[in-house]
DNA sequence: TTGACAAGATTCACGCCTTAAATTAAGGTG
DNA sequence: CACCTTAATTTAAGGCGTGAATCTTGTCAA
């Protein structure tokens, strides 16, 4: 959260407040957002009337009225400025653009073949935006550009990049991309982005303590506290894939034992199920093709049926761990590999949590399936982007500066 | 973090930068709190002479100059203000004032027999209370009352206790307490409030992403994020203890099987030393004495050593999912059992952990031992006292009115 | 058609806030 | 004693949010 100390910031925080309620909200009348925010109907005005003057808000008719004077809505202005967000995929970089109002307005892919080097990802990340600022016309509009990558993000004034699956370490890759660019650059762990877009815009909609579960190759979370994404000290939390559920359990790619990936990440159930049936199974961009598959074979097989079952128990185990130690007011299953599996193994993490409902009184815990497909990334890429832009109250970051922000707790 | 929206409410947020700077950081002079605060150093002259004119600071002599005027000394008044901390433990109830500068000024114990019934409780506190009060001279100074309960509270305008060591559902301990004073009470679980007085005076000062691990009879976790208490959505966070580490394992007393807490709790620990060395063991107030022994045994005992040796893997194991999750700064063993083993199981863990260090490469994690005993219960509860004065920027609560504070986020 | 009514929106005076710049205070040094 | 350095205070200026008063804009009944 910002911290305020003039009245200046005191201003940009109201401006935030506002802003917010209209960009997660949609329309919403002055009255309405003077009661929610509590504010007086008199700052409201202020601050609409400047919001109006810089084109960031735009009037959307009125309200029925009743018998008196109906409330003006207003609604942000979807033109007030683009966000691009640029998923670094491990097959393919998909940049999209979104205004203001988060629909998408532009959008490329650009596959990537067997290296993956900085240099190579660069270079595409140059050629794409290219294209995509091309779509819209130039730059003019664009806020800043928000980047998802499949590793850690260490935070800071340069963010480093260590991403295994690229075999990168400490790469800085804002610093590489900003001799493509100019514009400000957010960047972010990949699943993290994914969290931030169920949250703004998916499954997550409306709670302020969840924890988006994000199953895929690799398995992690995105924890959302109060509303904000927590990233703890080193930008690093939420590695919920790692977390030991069986001591001394299966190794796991990452070297340790009994891991919860080495149990439901993609790669470990598709393994379970060629072992024990004997067929063979691909990776990469094949296993999704390859858990439909296994989803499709339990309705008739008893092995697939079991491999399923025995997923959905370690998931529930996992998931029991996140609440007992975030306490969240929900948990929604995510990721690719989540939302195939969902519909099967739903109802088992249901059934596993109610008992945890004994301990936690108050808690009616709810489990839902993510609602983004896995092209979410880029989505909550752009959307970390309107997040910086609403935490200001709706400026702009000057490009010149170039400012970088790193991926830290603000 | 508070939210400001007047001119009031910053200057009350720029009173409590102040005011918490010189509650933790003991004495320092103007200019260097205009400097970590950043406020202009005519604020910090301004809101110090207010403080000042208040009686909430004064000064303390000068530092030593060096060619120039030397800067004015100020610190927090120690007779400003009392806060009162109670724990509420399993055995007896320990009542305790400390004054501003948090020294302790009055203490009383109150042993508990067999029966926790509310009833019983709250008049022993209600006896002690008077007693400390006596002690103290009236209750002209107190600012308010923190009570740490051995079990979960549930936020809200009116916090119920959930405790079943006690065999309380949904107590309105603190509607019962008003029947006893009207001073401001603030309720959270014990082993939060030990792991406040933990964060504040202990071994995870400093710091402001920590994760203090309490290990008792019970086992759980205090979980700080950017300084503050992390409570969850219905204050039930941190249940460390109730995470399962061995799918299928050991039945837990939660009922569930493969906790945590069924490896490393206190009563763990000594059972599976009885079971193999068929020693008895006790439980309860005995229990500390029994766990000293099997330290003690562990110097010549295989078997007791094994105990140990096992003990720090498991423990390994879950500071390990602490980390992953969280991703502290620092992660501090603490509680009784904690304190104990500490010496016997660090190395173990920090050498499991090591690993751990590849894939977060940022963090080079540091462990540590707690450095408060159990007795810092009511030391946390009077701190969180501090900590709603502290965020009010000094000002004390008007007991008429007799608010309560939920243990809910701020 | 008109007047009363209700509620949204705006205006304005007021009090409060922080700040930069100017000024004063306090100690050491030569 | 003059001079230098740094701390602390004062002053004037520019902003902000608020409550109260006022203006605006619909509906509805007569």
């Amino acid at each position: 959260m910002a911290r305020h100390e003039t009245v200046a910031d005191l201003r940009r925080a109201n401006r935030g407040l506002i802003l917010r309620e209209l960009f997660l909200g949609g329309t919403t009348s002055r009255v309405s957002m003077a009661r929610s925010t509590a504010l007086s109907s008199a700052t409201v005005t202020n601050v609409v009337a400047e919001l109006l003057e810089e084109g960031a808000v735009v009037e959307a008719g009125t309200e029925p009225s009743n018998g008196a004077r109906p409330a003006v809505l207003l609604r942000v202005n979807p033109d007030f400025g683009v966000f691009v967000g640029i998923d670094v995929g491990e097959t393919k970089i998909r940049i999209e653009a979104f205004d203001f109002a988060m629909t998408r307005v532009a959008r490329v892919e650009c596959p990537l073949g067997e290296t993956h080097t900085p240099e190579v990802v660069v270079r595409s990340v140059g050629e794409g935006l290219a294209d995509v600022l091309h779509q819209l016309g130039g730059t003019n509009k664009v806020v800043g550009i928000g980047v998802g990558v499949p590793g850690v993000v260490a935070g800071g004034a340069e963010p480093l990049v260590y991403a295994p699956a690229f075999g990168w370490r400490s790469v800085p890759l804002v610093k590489l991309l900003r001799a493509t660019t100019d514009l400000p650059i957010v960047i972010e762990n990949g699943a993290k982005t994914m969290g931030q877009a169920e949250m703004w815009f998916g499954a997550g909609r409306g709670t302020r303590h969840a924890v988006i579960a994000l199953l895929g190759t690799g398995v992690g979370a995105a924890i959302f506290a109060n509303g904000v994404l927590y990233r703890g000290a080193t930008s690093s939390a939420g590695e919920w894939g790692h977390t030991t559920i069986v001591i001394g359990g299966r190794r796991c790619r990452c070297g340790a034992r009994g891991c919860l990936e080495a149990y439901v990440g993609a790669g470990s159930i598709l393994d379970r199920w060629a072992r024990e049936s004997r067929r063979v199974v691909r990776v990469g961009a094949a296993a999704e093709d390859d858990l439909v598959a296994l989803l499709d074979a339990s309705v008739h097989s008893r092995v697939a049926l079991r491999v399923i079952d025995e997923t959905a128990r370690y998931l529930a185990e996992g998931v029991r761990n996140l609440v007992n130690l975030f306490d969240p007011e929900r948990v929604v299953i995510g990721g690719w590999a989540g939302v195939r599996l969902g519909p099967a193994v739903l109802d088992t993490i249901r059934a596993h949590l109610a008992g945890e409902s004994l301990r936690h009184p108050a808690a009616r815990l709810d489990i839902q399936l993510g609602q983004l497909g896995p092209d979410a990334v880029a989505l909550g890429a752009a959307t970390l982007v309107a997040d910086r832009v609403l935490n200001s109250g709706g400026e702009r970051q000057p490009r010149r500066l170039s400012r970088v922000y790193a991926a830290s707790p603000t």
